[in-house]
DNA sequence: CTGAAAGCGCTAACAT
DNA sequence: ATGTTAGCGCTTTCAG
């Protein structure tokens, strides 16, 4: 006598029907007489019967596994974590659900991953790209991918982005509208869609009086070595504009260790938790990671739906919000 | 011509071997002549060949699906987060898979998703049970589970936690050797077991001597209500204990509208990000989620991997850290 | 060392 | 309205 999970075949000898019938019972098909059914039902109940949607998708003729993958750079991260919590309320409002993975920008994990939800039959992808060449993703798994946060190189897909190019040089110009002419740049990893847009954003307000940068700075205590040889430096800025909140939060630090976070103005790309709290309180570029997680999930969907016009980049819309470290005067 | 996604069998029709060659070969059994291996290899590389765990799982003996499911209060928390990329670490050290969902202290939510992964075979479950009867889950679902930050109600299973009273009653001994005598507890939902036992905490080291409180508190806008009333009361405490980040943020907020924040002490259960850079810093009692993942991780593959043994309860230490604001004297 | 046949749990196509 | 048969892609069992 074995305890194995139970059967449709076994609910359908204990409810003395086709396991055909109860099939349809399962799959809610009306066709079925109300008195079979009640006994389908029963003996779901009391074997307490649960379909194997394994079993089930690979007989399907849709084959959709009524899952998707997120592949995101780290799902500790604010950003990304509100981002997740987005795409997983759209999913649950259709019973889909979620796997997910973190990357760290590693390229090997981004392959790694994305060929694990391959062979794990997720309808699709939504992902964060690393940098790398993304191109084996498309092509190769043949999954419908969405690409956010960063666009994708050597690879073509719906991307939802926030306006980096615009949002970080409405910053900056709101630092020069304060009277600062020396602003100085302090930026995440180069290789990153986003860097770069920000970072030209930040040329396009200053043109040629651009100030003292410093380029791919990994997390805060990098940038807060950075932040303070540079205000140590020959030609200190009198204005901060970091690219992403990691930076913003070492300069924070630098700030405050030299005593300078009420003399320097600072502005950063990307709002994070208790901004409002510090003192002074930290004007940012907010993203929003909600919405973007939002989009992508729907564009996500009408692709799996067979939507197949071409790769549509969607772009999110930043907000300044000032709160204090971005309107002090020169 | 169809473009179906390549099977063993085309695999195997293509490189001129039996379909259970392949097998062999992609399953990494040793037994075949290195020629028909070769040959296997460069079909699955032409015809871009990849498995399909969902099939080789229904035949399979051991029935794995290399998927575990993760349910937390809500990914985008910072707490859950952290819980979340330890339990992933410790998956993809064994190339495992995390499904997510986010249950909002739903206990229907928890049913419907506890559900939706045992029908996908996902091969185990960490639960932080949302304190409805969990007890339709291990029996239920058949599914091995532990149960992290939380103690469960009407189930059995490995638990992991923090060790909720010793630390709360350290942080309330912590005020009381400055000298406090007044402290108010502000606290959050009082039906979760975490909840419950901070409070034990603070009535074990105040014994007769507890000050007012407030129970029940669901975000930082109540908190921070609560919290102004308090001190606005007939026995303004001059030291606040709060058992939960959400809770604190409000309390913060209303010590700062009140200007008292260098004037009444507290001390709040669960760090938070920036929680040092906020004037005056906060002291915690600090959980350890990274770790609870760990160890929750651990305990699920253990009897994933067959480990009968009765129920554990694994209790990860809290850390004091002074910061500032639960150092200031009476 | 290799292959042919059976069957995992389920649904599609075709009876009846 | 119900049942029967075949087969999804794979691993098992057992034969060569």
């Amino acid at each position: 006598m074995t305890s194995h999970r139970p059967t449709m075949n076994d609910v359908a000898r204990t409810a003395g029907v086709s396991l055909k019938t109860v099939s349809r019972v399962v799959n809610g098909e009306t066709t079925v007489a109300p008195d079979l059914a009640a006994r389908v039902h029963a003996a779901v109940e009391s074997l307490d019967y649960r379909p194997h949607v394994g079993a089930s998708m690979l007989r399907r003729n849709d084959r959709r596994t009524r899952t998707i993958g997120l592949l995101l750079d780290d799902v500790s991260h604010p950003f990304s974590a509100a981002l997740h919590r987005a795409v997983e309320d759209q999913a649950r409002a259709r019973g889909i659900q979620v796997l997910t993975g973190s990357l760290d920008q590693d390229p090997v994990r981004e392959q790694t991953l994305a060929e694990a939800f391959a062979e794990r039959q997720t309808d699709g992808l939504i992902l964060a790209p690393t940098g790398a060449d993304s191109g084996h993703l498309g092509a190769h798994t043949g999954l419908p991918v969405v690409f956010v946060d960063r666009t994708p190189t050597g690879a073509a897909g719906d991307t939802v982005v926030s306006t980096n190019v615009s949002g970080a040089a409405g910053a900056v110009r709101h630092l020069i509208a304060q009277g600062h002419r020396s602003i100085g740049f302090l930026g995440g990893h180069q290789h990153l869609s986003t860097t770069r847009d920000r970072h030209r954003g930040y040329l396009r307000a200053l043109g040629s009086r651009a100030g003292p940068a410093v380029h791919d700075l990994h997390d805060p205590t990098d940038a807060e070595r950075a932040a303070v040889a540079m205000l140590r430096g020959p030609h200190p800025p009198t204005a901060l504009f970091t690219t992403q909140s990691m930076v913003t939060l070492g300069v924070v630090r630098a700030l405050r260790r030299l005593s300078r976070e009420r003399s320097v103005a600072l502005v950063g790309f990307d709002d994070f938790p208790l901004a409002d709290l510090l003192e002074p309180p930290v004007t940012v570029v907010a993203q929003d990671p909600a919405r973007m997680g939002r989009t992508a999930a729907a564009a996500l969907f009408e692709r799996i739906e067979g939507y197949d016009g071409p790769p549509r980049e969607i772009r999110i819309p930043t907000t300044l919000i000032p709160r204090g470290s971005g309107e002090l005067p020169i």
